[in-house]
DNA sequence: AGCACGCCGACT
DNA sequence: GTCGGCGTGCTC
């Protein structure tokens, strides 16, 4: 008897049996209906194997369904995935099918002839229509507008029977992407990276590019032209280019369209359900050679993947961090091995894992220098808080106040740069020192004042600003403490009470076209003063901003996390990096009360090698990433004691490891979410141990009750 | 994820 | 005396 392995989406660790019916021709990678408990659930093929009876009474498949079955490398690399994150199976492979769950788009309405049936009474109008309409089939109001005529004759035509209306389900057309509509000129280091990439596409089987290059350096038209190579020798080849947000995506399918004459698919949750089911079923048919998208892109059925782009390769948000945990960039180079394609890797500011690749000469390293004419970057200069502190209550200092004085009077522009949102990340009480929270949550209240709320930024949780203090109740005595862009906004719009001032930040603008509309404002020259988060911190070009400021560079550097150091120098690379495109010098001005840290040194300096060296040597001290690896076991759960016990009781059973060592159990940074207990215990690895095969071992030792819900991060980036 | 089985409060 | 609350556990 035959029977089928089915992955099912559910959180099980392993494939389920079934009995392949006589009659049904079954492989790896079709899709079936399995009955599960009292009900049908659609699951994936992952292996058909004859067998001789078998211990177990199996229930058989139920039918195999007619939609598209998930290619060979699609299946492989889901299952992959799935081990390396330790994941359920299952849930990985119903990542790979989300499309399929998505209505159909609603079928057109068309009119067409009914053999050659006349109109009893052919009026010209109609004469028009019929001649219009021809042996076609068209919508009523196409038609209607074709011949002339008001909407009325067609449907007078239809009533009377000379025409039909028929369902003609929507087949979304997915052009061709045209390599050589309108090539960009390309310096010589970008012809140099698209030609090591196309020859890479081009021999086939499996390679790794970092292309390195500075902001403005022209990463895109790079990799576009190896897209366009790729896509000249191959025109069934298929490029996804994955970026860390949405809000990126808009700018990049322009120039794609403009680079191609066709427009590439877009894969992300701003996609209408109906147009994902489209773009799903065009990749599985190869009718679509460009997807952009976010990180789920990555598990889109691609039957002949043969370039994979991850744009801005450092971004943190590529990590996904709740239900399925994985990182977009890490996953996408396993995509690549396993497809046997070519990924490129882009960043001006690669993280250091990338950058050890490719040291080691594990990925190709595409270096490009700036392009001929473009601005230099921004002369960097710390300013030292401890000589020149900013006032009582105020956070700009004197030197940079000044700056903003010159460079407003000169009519540039000035962004100003703080990474925290809100008006004041924190509030407490002057009478009895208490400090709001959330209720449940041990993270602090912070205070948004343009809707007067205390909101929680790790649950939504949100109040209005309470009168009293909630633990003394005494009144007025509530003082909000700290700096947020709505509160360095506030300190220059009464410095500069003429500019015009705007913010920047998740609250201000929700969405893509918000964020549209106030890059655009801001490229227009409507607004003077910008106070923005991370939110604006990369993959814009404001030719009139000569100043960046940075608030408070030292945010980064604090709280002890892995890769702090990193990402302060990456965030501030890319900050100081906006100011001064086109042909006018910019300046960066970085408050600190550290100016002699080694990042804000090496960053003053310009100096991206210094900063890597003095990191690299830091992390290779502590064995840490990516000399060595990591992996969290998060434990959480209401009943505080259960998460102990089971904490407990995991610490007992560590199987022993050489080149390993476990941490903890400790208190998750945040304790308390949601009236959730959290507890962590930290593996560190060299990198030549089965980090998974430990953990795998380890965590099949321990039963874990319901109440406790234990998540496992592979690679953590953040130790939330 | 569903959906069952299984032990403790308000009802015909 | 039952109907039902959702806590734990199984689904090939």
């Amino acid at each position: 008897m035959k029977v089928a392995s089915v992955l099912i989406p559910l959180p099980v660790d392993e494939a389920f049996d079934y009995e392949v019916p006589e009659a049904m021709v079954l492989a790896r990678g079709d899709q079936v209906a399995v009955p599960l408990g009292p009900r049908l659930m659609r699951g994936v093929v992952a292996e058909v194997r004859e067998t001789t009876g078998s211990n177990r009474r199996l229930k058989a498949v139920e039918q195999r369904l007619t939609d598209p079955p998930v290619p060979g490398g699609t299946l492989d690399f889901v299952e992959w995935a799935a081990r390396w994150t330790l994941s359920p199976p299952g849930e990985m492979a119903a990542m790979a099918l989300k499309g399929l769950r998505n209505p159909a788009p609603r079928p057109e309405r068309r009119v067409r002839r009914v053999g050659e049936r006349q109109p009893a009474r052919p009026t010209a109008a109609r004469t028009t229509v019929l001649e219009a309409l021809g042996e076609r089939a068209m919508t009523a109001v196409d038609l209607a507008r074709a011949a002339g005529v008001s909407s009325g004759v067609v449907k007078g035509l239809i009533d009377e029977g000379v025409l039909e209306v028929v369902e003609i389900a929507a087949v979304a057309a997915f052009d061709p992407p045209n390599p050589d509509h309108r090539p960009a000129e390309l310096n010589p280091d970008q012809a140099a990276a698209a030609e090591s990439v196309s020859a890479a596409t081009a021999k086939g089987g499996y390679s790794a590019f970092l292309l390195d290059g500075v902001t403005g350096s022209g990463k895109t038209e790079a990799y576009l032209e190896a897209v366009a190579r790729t896509l000249r020798a191959d025109p069934t080849a298929q490029v996804l280019i994955l970026l860390p947000e949405i809000a990126l995506t808009q700018d990049l399918i322009v120039r794609i369209t403009t680079r191609f004459g066709a427009a590439p698919a877009e894969w992300h949750s701003g996609v209408a359900p109906p147009r994902r089911r489209q773009v799903w079923e065009a990749v599985a048919a190869g009718r679509c050679n460009i997807v952009v998208g976010a990180r789920s892109a990555l598990f889109l059925p691609f039957p002949k993947l043969r370039l994979l782009i991850v744009d801005e390769e450092h971004d943190g948000s590529f990590k996904q961090e709740d239900g399925l945990v994985y990182h977009g960039r890490d996953l996408a180079v396993a995509r690549a091995r396993i497809e046997e394609a070519t990924v490129v890797l882009a960043s001006a500011t690669p993280s250091l894992e990338t950058l050890w690749n490719a040291r080691q000469g594990r990925y190709g390293w595409l270096k490009l220098g700036r392009r001929h004419g473009a601005a230099t970057l921004p002369d960097i200069r710390l300013l030292d808080l401890r000589e020149a502190p900013p006032e009582r209550d105020q956070w700009l200092s004197p030197p940079l106040k000044e700056a903003m004085a010159e460079t407003l009077q000169a009519g540039e522009q000035v962004l100003l740069f703080l990474n925290r949102r809100g008006y004041a990340p924190v509030v407490l009480c002057r009478a009895c020192g208490h400090r709001l929270t959330a209720p449940d949550t041990d993270s602090w209240l912070v205070e948004h004042r343009y809707t007067g709320r205390l909101v929680c930024h790790l649950t939504g949780f949100s109040t209005p600003r309470p009168k009293h203090c909630p633990a003394c109740g005494a009144e007025d005595t509530l003082v909000s403490v700290g700096p947020g862009v709505e509160r360095v906004e506030e300190e220059a719009r009464s410095l500069f009470p003429d500019a015009r001032t705007a913010v920047f930040s998740s609250d201000t603008v929700p969405d893509a076209r918000a964020a549209r509309a106030l890059i655009q404002r801001m490229t227009d020259g409507e607004i003077d003063i910008l106070v923005a988060t991370q939110a604006a911190a990369k993959g814009h070009n404001f030719p009139r901003l000569t100043l960046v400021g940075v608030v408070d560079a030292d945010l980064g550097l604090r709280g002890g996390d892995l890769r702090a150091a990193e990402r302060t120098f990456q965030l501030l690379t890319q900050a100081t990096g906006r100011a001064g495109r086109a042909d006018r010098p910019g300046r960066a001005l970085l408050q600190t009360w550290t100016p002699d840290h080694p990042v804000l040194m090496a960053l003053a300096a310009g100096d991206r090698d210094a900063f890597i060296e003095a990191e690299m040597a830091e992390r290779e001290a502590a064995s840490l990433p990516p000399h060595g690896r990591l992996a969290a076991i998060i434990l959480s759960g209401e009943d505080a004691a259960a998460v102990e016990r089971v904490a407990g009781a995991l610490a007992a059973v560590i199987p022993n490891a050489e080149r390993l060592e476990v941490y903890g159990p400790a208190d998750a940074p945040l304790a308390l979410v949601r009236g959730r207990r959290r507890k962590r215990l930290l593996v560190r690895a060299d990198r030549d141990v089965d980090l998974q095969g430990f953990l795998r071992a380890w965590l099949s030792r321990v039963k874990v009750p319901g109440s406790v819900r234990l998540s496992v991060d592979v690679d953590p980036y953040s130790f939330l």
